[in-house]
RNA sequence: GGAGGGGUUCCCGAGUGGCCAAAGGGAUCAGACUGUAAAUCUGACGGCUCAGCCUUCGGUGGUUCGAAUCCACCCCCCUCCA
């Protein structure tokens, strides 16, 4: 075991790469008392897949544990049930029970990819959200004002604009605030987005006669588009789960700029490291080679070290050399009377949705079968050896007629 | 309860009787180029037995040679007043 830090150096550690942290000096308090601290972070079940942007506030988390802290980690399913309004224009739609289970049961799978499972506690809002009565519920809401729930900044945003709040988005916070309550948190980490909800906390916790606890919000990662912020239901994410070939090429497709702020939030290099890539870049060295390192890193943390060159070799292979990946699915299909129009052989392979799209795909020059480009819309394939076809660069399939 | 505004293709959003499978932007996909699945440029972007046909503009039913556009009723949303 190495030495216990100090409490200046646990609290350079923690602050590193968060975005805010209130109230300092209460954590130096709390950090003084000299026992583990009970750390909160809470995760609405709704995404059934850890992505990258989770991990960033989950890699705290485990920086905590690192201190000798004990993370709570609760799982909203009862909140899940109700769909946080949280950076959405609009009502999302409430899970169900089922779906909120199932999704709940992944996370635990997944989390211990990063956390220590010693110093883990999983809890379910459930477990005292189910247990108030109507009254209880009521008596909570009584606690916190319609003008204080408009000081959020989404709820104000919508409401000004004409967009819809249901009366049920206003429990939320209170909920997540009255979790800490139950579940007597020490610090609480979120989102910056989560901010207010995260406060509504501290303010419960005192009206309980509790010691309110300390809040950290961290940075919201962007997606692979580099704008909005990586989501699940938006589509442009990276699963923790993901295989090294398709984590190495997600990190790929993001663009120079936006490579920059992914290793800031998720890189465990050194800054001084990370500020001598940008000085290499701008006297001209190839970013792509840097991305390389990025992709490298994420895949060998999630996989490990050998799948992590693979997957750049693999890569270089594919994009820059055009190989031929070495799986793919395979398909075994009947040619109807006449033989197999291409288009429909695409669309049954499934490397386009429709028919329609295969033709696209053939006008725009996207098609070739066994390396060699189909022009010809009508085409037609009779029977015979596994093909190799392939629309684009990235989608392919081996196809058998028979 | 009253008055007004609105529901359009994945999203935002134009379109008020034929030139509308529906402008524009975003997202996505493809092609070119390349230093990468970056950037940039070009194109595509409802479905099908695809140079033609079929089904879309909250729902149902009308008017009309012809409706996303007009009428009736219904459903949903927003604002103000109560």
């Amino acid at each position: 075991m190495a030495m216990a830090p100090s409490i200046e150096e646990s609290l350079a550690l923690l602050k590193r790469g968060i975005d805010e942290l209130l109230v300092e000096d209460e954590l130096v308090e709390k950090l003084k008392k000299n026992r583990p601290l009970r750390v909160k972070a809470g995760f609405d079940p709704t995404a059934p897949d850890l992505h990258l942007g989770h991990t960033v506030l989950i890699n705290k988390l485990r920086q905590f544990q690192e201190l000798g802290h004990e993370v709570l980690f609760l799982i909203g399913d009862f909140t899940g049930m109700i769909g946080d309004p949280t950076g959405k224009s609009s009502t999302r739609p409430p899970l169900t029970r089922d779906e909120v289970i199932e999704n709940a049961r992944t996370y635990e799978q997944q989390i211990f990819k990063i956390l220590d499972p010693e110093k883990t506690l999983v809890m379910f809002n459930s477990s005292w959200m189910g247990e108030m009565k109507a009254a209880d519920l009521i008596q909570l809401a009584a606690r916190q004002t319609v003008a204080r729930m408009l000081e959020r900044d989404d709820f104000a945003k919508r409401y000004r604009s004409g967009q819809p709040i249901a009366i049920h988005e206003f429990l939320y916070p209170l909920i997540q605030g009255y979790d800490s309550v139950a579940m007597r948190a020490d610090v609480e980490l979120g989102g910056t987005d989560q901010k207010f909800n995260l406060l509504m906390g501290r303010e419960l916790q005192k009206q309980e006669g509790q010691e309110p606890q300390v809040v950290m919000t961290l940075p919201i990662l962007e997606g692979l588009d580099g704008v909005q912020k990586m989501s699940k239901s938006l589509n442009n994410y990276i699963g923790i789960d993901e295989a090294p070939d398709e984590m190495f090429g997600k990190v790929m497709s993001i663009s120079d700029e936006l490579m920059w702020r992914w290793f800031e939030l998720l890189s465990f290099r050194p800054l001084e490291e990370i500020e001598g890539f940008r000085r290499a870049v701008a006297e001209g060295q190839n970013p792509r080679d840097i991305k390389f390192l990025l992709g490298e890193e994420i895949v060998a943390r999630f996989h490990d070290e050998a799948a992590a060159t693979k997957a750049r070799e693999n890569f270089i292979a594919r994009f820059q050399k055009g190989a031929i990946p070495e799986s793919m699915p395979e398909h075994e299909l009947a040619v109807p009377e006449g033989g197999y129009p291409i288009a429909n052989l695409l669309k049954d392979a499934g490397l386009v949705s429709s028919t329609s799209e295969g033709m696209r795909m053939i006008r725009q020059g996207a098609v070739k079968i066994d390396g060699e480009k189909i022009t010809e819309p009508k085409t037609r394939l009779a029977a015979g050896e596994p093909r190799v076809v392939q629309v684009g660069k990235r989608k392919f399939a081996r196809v058998t007629l028979c």
